[in-house]
DNA sequence: GCGACAG
DNA sequence: ATCTTGTCGC
């Protein structure tokens, strides 16, 4: 689906609740059978009490972790933050960063849930639906599902549930810091989610392609970065 | 009816 | 999400 084919505006909720039930059916998540040779972040930032929506996808090298390219798109809202209905906020302008990028990620790694979501379809889940690329999500806090607080210690986790369903995995980034919660969005099992999140894992709570992709939409949001799409000069050795 | 509630 | 300083603990 191209970007320019969506408009959620005036949508009402009753009808947000349709697409994504259509769009939950789309969703495969048989294990990934090629390499993962890069990987994105995807996220959006915006200044309080505004519309005006800043969305980024930056690329990193997948052994490497290094950024290869970004993509930043400037663009408005028109539909507000409810619980569950995100992608319908945020999706619109990361379907134009994706785009208008000349290179393309293997796999796309969401700030938010991926499946770890009420209809299944949090907003990792609803982009990869609409472009058809493997997705998981990211997110700090919990929407959907119960789970049992992971160990302390760094690289421990725990399943995150709803009544016998796995929708995700409770994962201790870093020793002694809240958890995140990962979940496969499309075109990836619940493994794969896990072992790409732990394998993206540094030294800071957030895996590597969402902490890149926050850092580089504030940076566009401050003005220290322009839309569009870049390529980084580490990169040339590799595309 | 009462909590919970991604960004 | 964003607005914000110091402060407590490893």
């Amino acid at each position: 689906m191209n970007s320019k084919d969506l408009d959620y505006t005036n949508l009402t909720i009753s009808e947000a609740t349709v697409i994504q039930n259509k769009l939950r059916d789309s969703l495969t998540h048989v294990p990934l059978d090629k390499e993962i040779k890069t990987i994105a972040g995807a996220d959006i930032s915006l200044n309080r009490f505004s519309d005006v929506i800043y969305a980024g996808i930056v690329v990193l090298d997948f052994n490497t972790l290094k950024p290869l390219a970004y993509s930043l798109v400037k663009s408005k809202t028109s539909f507000p933050y409810v619980p569950g209905f995100l992608a319908f906020r945020e999706v619109p302008a990361l379907m134009e960063a994706y785009g208008q990028m000349l290179t393309k990620p293997d796999v796309i790694m969401v700030d938010g849930h991926g499946v770890a979501h009420p209809r299944r379809l949090g907003i990792a889940a609803h982009l990869g639906a609409l472009i058809d690329v493997p997705t998981l999500g990211c997110a700090k806090k919990k929407l959907y599902g119960n789970f049992e607080e992971p160990s302390i210690s760094k690289n421990s986790f725990s399943p995150l549930m709803s009544k016998d369903e796995l929708l995700g995995y409770v994962v201790r980034t870093k020793n002694k810091v809240k958890p995140v919660y990962i979940s496969p969005g499309n075109q990836l099992s619940m493994e794969d989610s896990l072992q790409i999140a732990l394998h993206c894992t540094r030294n800071y709570r957030l895996p590597e392609p969402t902490r890149k992709a926050h850092e580089f939409v504030n940076r566009f949001r401050t003005g220290q970065l322009k839309e569009g799409f870049f390529q980084l000069e580490e990169s040339q050795a590799l595309f």
